[in-house]
RNA sequence: GGCCCCGUCGUCUAGUGGCCUAGGACGCUGGCCUCUCAAGCCAGUAACGCCGGUUCGAAUCCGGUCGGGGCUACCA
């Protein structure tokens, strides 16, 4: 049997990390199985879906490299992918249920139902649907309707019952139908509900499994009665494990960034993002965490998905998206950051700056965990004057070691032939070796005199790739501020 | 409240009755390296929620309890 499996959002927000996770590990189950991906659009909610949102959504699936082979976009089979262009299909199928007896017409307004709902609220009774329009004559329902009458579609839920199913991270999981309450499947204003629509694509798109949060587990027996009232399907269901914030809760904004695309403008790469979602509720089994694609794709298993909720840990995160800073090769780094660089100076690197960065770049590439911070370690090369970082001059310049190490340097650098890494540290360390200054003192000062601050790039290199006249304008500038 | 799900280091997890004096990763702490900061390497820190039961033996099985989460809409 060939594996088909669904991503389904709903247009209402950006794509945010719990949502990515259930696409990835649709995305991983579909590559491992050579099965199909079809990215659908669940937006029967007109009042909060958005195109923005929507087309947040493509993008943040490219980027993390999770592309669809059937759905919105590319198309597929079927004539759409979008649940708002498929109403025709849905009324056609809620008609077929009144028809069947399996649905039936509900003339409750929403004040009324709030209002039941809120007195069996108080005195401690079950809040779902009473249930009382489900004895009304179908025939007497048709005229009211004719006559111009509000009306919703319900489920008729067969009563007594019991919804049983085999839950693929979950194992077996049984609901009694005395709590599943006759739900609305078409509203009064024609408009489908997600149970239905969902269900029904499922159906019609042939869906062997639905992957999704588990905020949908006590929906599963509603799916699984409109699948079988329209003939019965054998969809695999696999519930995931809600995403936590780090106090214990759901996941929410005010736990910090939870959109994707947050973390992208942030400087995280791509393919650490995934490798790091991977992780949070399963586990490529041996002591592995940092793994490529092709590798969860071959491990990947929806079995070996674990049941317990998992914290969105942005500091493992941050760990790993060095790792992959790390990985790039350098002028993949390179293609990466020089835009972040032009932003950071405000003007394009030229050809000449661009050699210059290509000089430093093995150096920060090992010392950032986000891209924009390699942008902050290099602009001193980039900037016309340095602007001193206070508290670094205060901690090293006021030293008296500084005024020797500047003038020293001065003195060494000015005729220096060739210049090169190894020989600017040559001169330099010989000079410290002259004044019986220790390298860490004395580097200290000239390091902030070159960069700005205490905390930069490798000296030599850092020196080297600045060129002899600006290294010595700014010994100067330094050495006049003292 | 009702229904459903879940419970191993601070966090992500390995673990499916003996291989567990519970393994790995992140974090944190210390050390080494060292021109700063990182990276790297080494070491350390730290967990089976609780109570019963089954068993020669339980993190693993059962029951209870406590705790957390989800759902309970003409949202999805």
């Amino acid at each position: 049997m060939t594996v088909r499996v669904r991503f389904a959002p709903s247009p209402t927000g950006y794509l945010h990390v719990g949502g990515a996770r259930t696409a990835l590990f649709n995305w991983l189950f579909a590559r491992g199985r050579g099965g199909t991906f079809i990215l659908r659009s669940d937006d029967t909610d007109t009042e909060r879906s958005t195109a923005a949102f929507q087309e947040d959504i493509l993008e943040s699936m490219r980027w993390l490299g999770l592309d669809w082979d059937e759905g919105i976009d590319v198309g597929g089979d079927e004539a759409t992918y979008r649940q708002s262009e498929r109403l025709e299909r849905y009324r056609e199928v809620a008609d077929g249920l009144l028809d069947a007896g399996d649905a039936y017409r509900c003339f409750c307004t929403p004040e009324e139902l709030d209002e039941r709902r809120k007195q069996a609220m108080a005195e401690g009774s079950a809040p779902g649907y009473d249930g009382r329009c489900r004895e009304l004559d179908p025939a007497e329902a048709t005229r009211r309707v004719e006559a111009g009458e509000a009306a919703s579609v319900r489920l008729a839920v067969p009563r007594p019952g019991e919804t049983v199913f085999d839950d693929i991270v979950r194992g077996e999981v049984r609901f009694d139908h005395a709590n599943v309450d006759d739900f609305v499947i078409l509203r009064s204003s024609g408009m489908p509900t997600y149970h239905l629509a969902s269900s029904v694509d499922d159906a019609d798109f042939r869906i062997t499994h639905v992957v999704r949060g588990e905020d949908l587990l006590s929906s599963t027996p509603k799916h699984i009665l409109i699948g079988e009232a329209l003939g019965g399907t054998d969809i695999r269901y696999a519930h995931l494990s809600l995403l936590q914030g780090p106090d214990g809760r759901k996941l929410s904004k005010r736990h910090g960034d939870t959109a994707i695309k947050a973390y992208r403008e942030a400087g995280y790469l791509p393919e650490a993002m995934r490798n790091y979602l991977a992780l949070l509720g399963w586990s490529p089994g041996d002591d592995e965490t940092v793994v490529t694609l092709d590798e969860m794709v071959e491990r990947f298993g929806l079995d070996a998905v674990s049941k317990n909720p998992a914290v969105f840990d942005t500091a493992k995160l941050e760990w790993m998206n060095g790792v992959y800073i790390r990985e790039l090769g350098l002028d993949d780094f390179v293609d990466r950051t020089v835009p972040l660089v032009e932003t950071l100076v405000g003007r394009s690197l030229d050809a000449d700056d661009r050699a210059t960065f290509v000089e430093i770049a093995p150096h920060v590439q090992e010392r950032a965990k986000l891209l924009p911070e390699v942008a902050d370690q290099v602009r001193f090369l980039f900037v016309d004057a340095v602007e001193y970082d206070e508290t670094s001059w205060q901690k090293v310049m006021t030293a008296p070691e500084a005024r020797i190490a500047l003038d020293g340097a001065l003195a060494r650098l000015g005729d220096l032939d060739p210049w090169s890494v190894d020989g600017v540290e040559a001169a330099l360390r010989e000079m410290l070796e002259e004044y019986g200054l220790s390298a860490r003192k004395g580097f200290q000062s000239l390091r902030v005199a070159v960069s700005g601050s205490s905390v930069s790039p490798p000296l030599f290199e850092s020196i080297a790739a600045l060129g002899r006249a600006r290294t010595l304008d700014r010994l100067r500038a330094a050495f006049q501020r003292l």
